[in-house]
DNA sequence: TCGCTTAATCGTATATTTACGATAAGGGAT
DNA sequence: ATCCCTTATCGTAAATATACGATTAAGCGA
């Protein structure tokens, strides 16, 4: 490989792609982010009533999904509300649509 | 959830657009899938060139690639030349423009 | 048939992912 | 301070993913 700008932004690309297709390859976090997307926001409890999994399995599907920047979190005492990212949520869609051309 | 003709659309669409993403998350398949994309096909060795990885690991990575139905390949004695699936392409774009709106 | 080339598969070791229940942490209210 | 509600984190078990070298399989040519 060559070790140019190009490659260099290429790879870096890349790996940002990698990174965000690894966070949407569970099905439950891509329900997730379309429950999220459908209803703008909305708390860990709501997720935990949708789908039949454990709190704490919840709990580290958004923590994944956070470190992926796709989603961020607000307190919002009790509770805290999720919602998308929206500027990491278009650079995504930005890098796979140039992904798909 | 609900259990009608939508949520089951829904649902599969979800899990299919996970298997894609879940084969797209790491940086090797997405290397390997823009290399084929720019040079429309390869073949498995040109691969093993490119990339610092045992030629067993780029095979299992390729097969990834084929049970998502990204790539298929075509047998070219003694070589097997392997390109992007044009229509699960197509498919795997659409599910991810209507993933991202 | 016997080699040669190419790529898949096997066997294996290590790391990561996914799930759970239990526990801890944080903020409000009493 | 104590309790309650909500969510994160811990500890753990089972499954899956990633990488490698070694081996096998398939096709072609001598």
């Amino acid at each position: 490989m060559k070790r140019n700008i190009e490659t260099i932004i290429y790879k870096e690309n890349t790996e940002a792609l990698a990174k965000i297709a690894k966070a949407l390859g569970h099905p439950t976090r891509i329900a997730i982010l379309k429950h999220l997307d459908k209803q703008s926001c909305c708390f860990t409890g709501d997720l935990v009533d949708v789908f039949p999994l454990a709190q704490s399995t919840i709990s580290q599907h958004l923590k994944e999904l956070k470190n992926a920047g796709l989603i961020q979190g607000e307190l919002e005492p009790p509770k805290i509300k999720y919602c998308i990212n929206p500027e990491n949520w278009k650079a995504a869609k930005l890098l796979f649509q140039q992904f798909f051309e």
